[in-house]
DNA sequence: CTCATATATGTGTCTTTTACAGGTAACGAC
DNA sequence: GTCGTTACCTGTAAAAGACACATATATGAG
């Protein structure tokens, strides 16, 4: 239970840090990005925290997770070597990723519900 | 990546589930139910569904959250041996618990913007 | 030319969190 | 006795994330 990592937030005088982000968030918000124009990892990578506020997110975890988008057909991609510089792997949605887009605006509706309905009691005595 | 547990969404005639939950929301809705009033496991484990939806909390895990709680003096705990049946363990949210769950709150008041930054910028470009 | 930096894509591995599958024990109803 | 309910607990594996490191292309400073 002890370490680094999302439960270590212990910090200076008896402070804490705490985030509440959505589980795998990351995956809508590149489904975001991509609905609105193919675009390669690195690019996603600096465009990712305007949707995830300023956390950083972590670049290997983020080529493995679109290739694991690809893998399940979600994500369609190319290799383009037209710009100077290393060749870069141009991503686009496809129907199912965009399909699967609007189930998770769906479903941060709902989260959105019930957590409204947490601070609305954790006011109500506090 | 493959198997089960909270990326395996593939169901009948190409659907998904998603469920976007808070990470660790667990460990809120824990406190604030304590903060209300003391309770022991089991029953917490029957009201959590209030606050996280629908969705059952493993007993086990909630048991080995709740002894992590009370190692990190965010509650505190003793044996009720009063009532018949098994003994249980009856838990209070302490000072630092209820400090915690005040972080907690306002991290959740952050998460709700940005969530509803990201629906704003899903619809805009439907 | 060499070195640092920026761009761009990756792998390896550990921790944390969650999911799942069990086990132990007290008590009441039958 | 044994069945169901209440109540607590452990073991283990998978998923997601954190962190460290590897590779290669191009550009600009010196």
């Amino acid at each position: 239970m002890r370490g680094r990592g999302p439960r270590s937030r212990r910090h200076h005088h008896g402070h804490w840090s705490v985030h509440a982000r959505v589980e795998r968030f990351t995956e809508p918000a590149l489904l975001l990005l991509l609905r609105e124009r193919p675009a390669h990892g690195y690019d996603l990578v600096e465009r990712l925290p305007e949707l995830t506020g300023d956390q950083r997110v972590e670049m290997g975890n983020l080529y493995r997770l679109l290739r694991a988008l690809e893998e399940e057909g979600l994500v369609e991609s190319e290799w383009d070597a037209s710009t100077p510089g290393p060749a870069k792997r141009r991503y686009a949605i496809t129907p199912a990723g965009t399909h699967l887009l609007e189930h998770w605006a769906e479903a941060l509706r709902r989260s959105q519900e019930r957590t409204s309905e947490f601070l609305k009691r954790y006011e109500e005595r506090g």
